[in-house]
DNA sequence: GCAGCCCTATTACCT
DNA sequence: ACAGGTAATAGGGCTGCG
């Protein structure tokens, strides 16, 4: 696609020539903007070069959005009927040509004073003779400000400002405020100026149940800034008032520019406001005397500062379970402790009410703002490169879904072509097919590579030029160029101009490689590596989330056969490799999508590479070497052993979230044996131990607990299971849980249904377990899935006796 | 009335 | 609120059974 810019006319900007104008080079924190009256002023909550906290406005920026025009109209015309009518905040409206799905198309831009009265005006418009529809009334005035302007969140700019006298208000929280004069310019450099941070969590108090913001206090807050200060605000009496009255002067004088939290977007600052409320205190912790609100994505905004919940982060780390501040902290090594403290939210009123335990409580919330300035430590760096990535401001980019995410980047990249960006709508949901999974060799395979395409739906996307705005409908003339067809499902995709997709996916490939290369002559530690390092991250965040993004009904960009042919292509590039790989007599194991499992022949294997390179031209290449593999007939699920001793365990109950830690536990050990010692015998054996030891209650309490997520309200589930019922039971306790908490039970001995039997974890103790049900539905089961491959017998497990190698005998055993 | 079968709901995983 | 493909468990309805 031709890039084609005009270059700065900035037809937006009311540019006035002023007295005492002067350079300034700033770093963009957070960005707001303000209704004056009926005109816009944008906000730029900045760092300058010399590390003054700064605010900028912009007050000579308008917004406009776009009427696209039908084929045969004159664009003076529709411009003539829209002037005949009372459009007051039309400031100009001027002929233009831009690109829609590729097409160029006649549009007319229509700049207004006040953004706000937009998409009330683009829908009164759609009734005139002569226009077709409106686009771009729907972006957010901030938006359009960064992406027209180039201006990137976390990034540096160079501008022209003059200092202006501001309302008291402004003035005293930041050091000075100026007016813009100039377009800020973008300035790529990855230095980051020294951030004020200041992390903080607090505890409830409820006699019971949880606590409730309209009734029960805060009793403790703890605070932590990385300069290395520390407060623990300890109530008195039961009483918030004066805690919380420190917490927000604390905050004014230290002046952070990000406050970091846990939970702080869903709970905490909704349970400050409402307590604040209550007592009649001003919760002024931003930096103009507001209250925190709830904004774009359902992220709290502190004005001029930047507020984040590392817990928007927890979905980067899969590998994370359950979703705990401790999990989390330990799992990024975030903070060194000999012993952590943990409580239970139901215990918290016991260690409260005890003088004696309360000093342990007032340790634990220590701790735990400890953990969020080291998640802080360990997950900065990526936030603000996903952010300057993206163009979303630091405080929201994180509540942002992945797909508003890709979005954002699209849409940026989008503006920079002069192609237009397509309103969200309503669709119906129809799937379609989607890669191809092969049924595994079930068994034992000795010395086995995995080979994997690099970025193959990229890759694909950009070989066959697949995009929104080069798919040929049906019934549409080839163009001259020629097409590309996908194969079963035969969408057509015009070979040139390089397609919106192509363009993209080949600079975020280029950039990354290049990241990759550049990290290679870094030391690791270095502030400049762990910027990089976060940034190639981000990047390969959005390149894989391109094709999902293709075949997502809410995307802007959403056009069902270009993730149909993506998915067609990449099922067929799959089996030409297998097919391929059989040719050359290289035995195929398994296969996912995009890999392929096969004997180590290395040679074959170099030569199976160079072949898909040269007809298919796509990547192919070793990923790792088993040395050992295990197989069940299951698809998606196996265990390699790798040359350094390590057990990869992929898909089986081990890396379950939703398995008990003793059933877990015991199936790590059995393929331990298996892959390592190749002894079904020894592992046999290990399993009817472990079963004496479940039934004599050697194996702790926590360990039967079964953690499972609540995806719906209670009432809505159609059946009943163990897990809602669990939660019914915890509601009952007056302890609330949210929807897409994990409810953590354990089943109790009784009569009738599961869903009967279970309690939550925290109402029952090891006592109450059915170690029966234990036994039977989760140990021997999870044992059984992988020793079955061995020729043993489920029934055989249950023994409590030497093992027998005969079946006779064996079926003589009672079972208990 | 219930064992056995089959289907559905549900969750969490893999690429 | 990025995609589809898959395994697995428990619930629940239905059938057949003198």
């Amino acid at each position: 696609m031709a890039v084609k810019k005009v270059k700065n006319v900035l037809p937006n900007r009311l540019c006035v020539p002023g007295r005492r104008q002067l350079k300034r080079t700033f770093w963009l924190l957070d960005i707001n903007y303000e209704l004056r009256g009926d005109k816009p002023e944008l906000w730029m909550w900045s760092i300058d070069a010399t590390g003054k906290r700064v605010l900028i406005i912009d007050k000579n920026y308008q917004d406009y959005f776009y009427i696209v025009l039908k084929e045969n109209a004159n664009p003076e015309t529709v411009i003539k009927q829209i002037q005949k009518t009372e459009f007051p905040y039309i400031t100009k409206m001027e002929p233009t040509e831009k690109k829609y799905f590729g097409k160029s198309v006649k549009a007319i831009k229509v700049c207004c004073q006040n953004p706000e009265i937009m998409p009330k005006y683009a829908k009164a418009l759609q009734t005139i003779e002569g226009i077709q529809e409106c686009l771009e009334d729907d972006l957010r005035y901030s938006m359009r400000y960064l992406i027209d302007n180039s201006v990137v969140p976390c990034g540096w700019h160079e501008i022209d400002i003059e200092a202006q006298e501001s309302e008291q208000k402004v003035k005293t929280q930041v050091d000075a405020v100026y007016e813009a004069k100039t377009a800020p310019k973008y300035i790529p450099d990855q230095k980051q100026p020294k951030l004020r941070i200041l992390g903080f969590s607090m505890i409830c108090y409820s006699t019971k149940g949880t606590a409730k913001p309209d009734e029960d206090p805060v009793v403790v807050i703890s605070i932590a800034t990385n300069n290395g200060e520390q407060k623990q605000l300890v109530a008195e009496d039961n009483n918030d008032k004066n805690i919380i009255i420190s917490l927000v002067k604390f905050i004014k004088k230290f002046d952070p520019d990000l406050i970091v939290g846990f939970g702080t977007n869903s709970h905490d600052w909704r349970y400050l406001t409402t307590r604040a409320e209550k007592h009649g205190i001003n919760l002024y912790v931003d930096r103009t005397n507001t209250t925190p609100h709830t904004s774009v994505y359902g992220h709290v905004s502190l004005t001029g500062r930047v507020n984040i919940d590392w817990y928007d982060y927890a979905d980067e780390l899969p590998e994370v379970k359950l979703k705990t501040l401790e999990n989390i902290a330990d799992y990024l090594d975030a903070i060194k402790l000999e012993k952590r403290t943990l409580i239970d939210e139901a215990d918290i009123p016991a260690y409260w009410e005890n003088k004696q335990k309360r000093s342990i409580l007032v340790k634990y919330s220590e701790e735990n703002t400890a953990s969020i300035m080291g998640i802080s430590d360990a997950m900065l760096d990526f936030a603000v490169q996903l952010s300057s990535l993206v163009g979303l401001p630091l405080d929201y980019v994180g509540t942002a879904a992945v797909g508003f995410r890709t979005e954002w980047y699209l849409t940026r990249e989008a503006y920079k072509i002069d192609e237009l960006i397509p309103k969200r709508q309503e669709r119906p949901y129809i799937p379609y097919t989607g890669g191809t999974v092969i049924a595994p060799k079930p068994g034992m395979h000795e010395d086995v590579a995995v080979l994997d395409f690099k970025a193959m739906y990229p890759n694909i996307m950009i070989t066959y030029n697949i995009s929104p705005d080069t798919y040929v409908p049906p019934g549409d003339q080839e163009p001259k160029s020629g097409v590309y067809t996908a194969p079963e499902v035969n969408h057509r995709f015009r070979k040139e101009p390089p397609g919106f997709y192509k363009t993209v996916l080949t600079h975020l490939i280029q950039v990354r490689d290049e990241i990759r290369l550049r990290l290679k002559k870094l030391k690791p530690k270095s502030a400049e590596y762990r910027a990089l390092d976060a940034r190639q991250k981000a990047v390969k965040v959005i390149t894989n989330a391109a094709y999902g993004y293709t075949g997502w009904i809410g995307a802007r960009w959403y056009i069902k056969p270009v993730a149909e042919a993506a998915a067609a292509w990449g099922r067929d590039t799959i089996q030409n490799t297998i097919k391929l790989a059989e040719k050359l007599d290289l035995q195929v194991i398994y296969s996912d999508t995009d890999s392929v499992f096969v004997k180590n022949e290395p040679s074959k294997i170099e030569k199976l590479s160079q072949e898909i390179e040269k007809t298919l031209g796509l990547e192919i290449k070793p990923d790792k070497i088993y040395t050992r593999i295990l197989f069940t007939e299951a698809k998606k699920r196996y265990c390699g052993l790798l040359p350094n001793g390590e057990l990869d365990i992929v898909g089986l109950e081990v890396v379950r979230g939703d398995w008990a830690a003793v059933a877990k536990n015991l199936q790590e050990r059995v393929l331990e044996i298996l892959l390592k010692e190749k002894s079904p015998q020894k592992a046999t054996d290990y399993v009817r131990e472990y079963i004496m030891d479940v039934k004599t209650g050697k194996v702790p309490y926590r360990e039967f607990v079964i953690w499972k997520t609540l995806t719906k309200a209670p009432e809505e589930y159609a059946v009943k299971s163990p897990h809602v019922e669990a939660a019914r039971l915890l509601k009952k306790e007056g302890l609330d849980l949210t929807l897409g908490d994990k409810m953590g039970y354990v089943i109790v001995k009784g009569e009738g249904k599961l869903y009967a039997k279970a309690k939550p974890y925290v109402l029952a103790s090891e006592k109450d377990l059915d170690t029966e049900y234990y036994i039977t539905n989760q140990v021997v089961p999870a044992a059984a899935r992988i020793l079955t491959m061995f020729g043993i017998k489920e029934e055989e497990l249950y023994s409590t006796k030497k093992p027998k190698t005969n079946l006779t005998e064996f079926f003589a055993e009672s079972r208990e």
